[in-house]
RNA sequence: CGGGGUAUAGUGUAAUGGUAGCACGAGUGCUUUGGGAGCAUUUAGUCUCGGUUCGAGUCCGAGUACCCCGACCA
């Protein structure tokens, strides 16, 4: 991609309704544009980061024998009465037409995926069954804050799990929380990242939260450095310790943000709509449900906020939305020439590149921009690195770079990303 | 929803109740090119409604939006 025809520039100036890191540096990226308090469009570099981050969900989902739908937006009103929502959450949005009917805008999707399978399943030959996907969800959040972190509009992750039984509940529950380790080591915060034990309100024995290490999260909670085990600080009392093998001398209290969640729903939506199985000796039972989600614009938020340094954002390479940042110094022939040359050679090696050939330019803005954003490789081309019979190639995180050639410069981009 | 704060051009910011200015951006021309260049020139703005006043960006009232703290967050 040429940076001349990228459409969004960068800002030298944070925005002065945002805060947060995170919202500051995507926006003056030119990553995202903010609509309104908690709900943000994708411009076409926050996109690339996007369907990274859903491609690495959706493989680890796949793998785990997932299967992706994507379900209505708009969700019948008798659906929420039926499990009692309609009126018990507080974070429903509710829109009418004119026709004066009601309906929901999908905050979570029990109510829809229950009904869904109520259509074609009966048998216990039907079990286990994993449906996911990705897709926006509202929110009718009181304050959203920090960012992208906590939103009114977002895009989510959303699976169910459905079982004859609680072991074959319990197996998965466990393959679950490996593929979240999974996913969150992927994108780059897998070392900051903590499978938590939390509270799953009234009804689940088991809930865990994913929560990243950052001074701006929501929780509190208390991590055990040794076994890589956390407690939110809403469940934390002796009995849950003892439960956990966990000393209390030993934790350490962190703040954090909550990347993703999973839990046991057993028969709380399966139950109002009647969702059951006939099992070998014919008689019906409840199925048993879990449902695992995962914020993907929180996620990315999170990503930045807790990666970045002051110059702007550090992208792991696996989301990042180009590979390599390719910078021509200098609007002379030589060096546009040369940089074209570069440019064409390693988009034809698969590698995705941001070539910035603006012209009038100058050097410093253009380093400026490359630190903005945040590309895991730069690559300079200029009559000085051409002198020198290379390419200058440098790591977002380094402080120098080095002399390579093109060969080099696109094994050493392909190893690393391989 | 309680408390606090803010609202001026695409962005960031000035302006005792008295001519809305500066910088960035964008456009044009020339110069410049290793850490957010220079000159010239052009472009574009007081959140909404009401009130006070000879006169309101500024004062008063209401509304709206945004930010922060708290509460809330299957």
């Amino acid at each position: 991609m040429r940076q001349s025809k990228l459409f969004t520039r960068t800002r030298k100036e944070s925005p002065a309704d945002e805060v947060s890191r995170n919202a500051e540096l995507l926006i003056r990226g030119g990553f995202v544009h903010k609509e309104m308090a908690g709900v943000y469009s994708y411009l076409p570099l926050g996109l690339r980061v996007l369907r990274k981050i859903e491609n690495i969900i959706r493989e680890e989902m796949d793998k785990v024998g997932g299967q992706e739908v994507l379900m209505s937006t708009m969700q019948p009103k008798e659906n929420w009465e039926k499990t009692g929502r309609w009126q018990a959450m507080d974070d429903l949005y509710k829109v009418g037409d004119s026709s004066g009917r009601e309906v929901a805008l999908g905050p979570t999707h029990e109510e829809i995926v229950v009904p869904i399978l109520k259509n074609y399943i009966s048998s216990h030959k039907d079990f286990p069954l994993y449906i996911y996907q990705i897709q926006n969800k509202f929110r009718m959040e009181l304050r959203a804050k920090s960012g992208m972190l906590r939103g009114r509009e977002f895009i989510m992750k959303d699976m169910y799990s459905f079982h004859t039984s609680a072991g074959d509940f319990e197996n998965f529950y466990s393959k679950m929380q490996d593929a979240y380790k999974t996913i969150f080591s992927r994108v780059g915060i897998g070392h900051l990242t903590y499978m938590t034990f939390a509270s799953g309100g009234t009804f689940a024995k088991y809930s865990h939260e994913f929560q990243t290490i950052t001074p701006v999260g929501e929780d509190v909670i208390y991590v055990d450095e040794a076994s890589g085990v956390a407690v939110n600080k809403e469940v934390l009392s002796d009995e849950i310790l003892n439960q956990l093998n966990l000393k209390k001398e030993k934790l350490v209290e962190q703040r954090a943000i909550e990347v993703g969640n999973i839990f046991d729903l057993k028969t709380k939506y399966s139950a109002p709509f009647d969702l059951s199985f006939t099992d070998e000796k014919g008689e019906k039972h409840p199925v048993l449900m879990g449902c695992y989600g995962i914020g993907l614009g929180r996620l990315l938020g999170t990503v930045v906020e807790v990666l970045a340094d002051d110059k702007g954002i550090i992208w792991p390479e696996s989301i990042a939305p180009f590979q390599v940042h390719l910078l021509a110094l200098g609007d002379d022939e030589t060096t546009s020439a040369e940089a074209d040359r570069v440019y064409k050679s390693l988009s034809k090696a698969g590698i995705e590149v941001l070539f910035d050939d603006r012209m009038n330019i100058s050097a410093g803005e253009k380093f400026s921009d490359a630190d903005l954003l945040g590309i895991p490789f730069r690559a300079v081309v200029s009559l000085r690195s051409i002198k020198e019979k290379g390419i200058e190639l440098k790591k977002r995180a380094e402080e120098k770079g080095k002399i390579v050639s093109l060969e080099e410069l696109t094994r050493t981009v392909l190893g690393e990303t391989s």
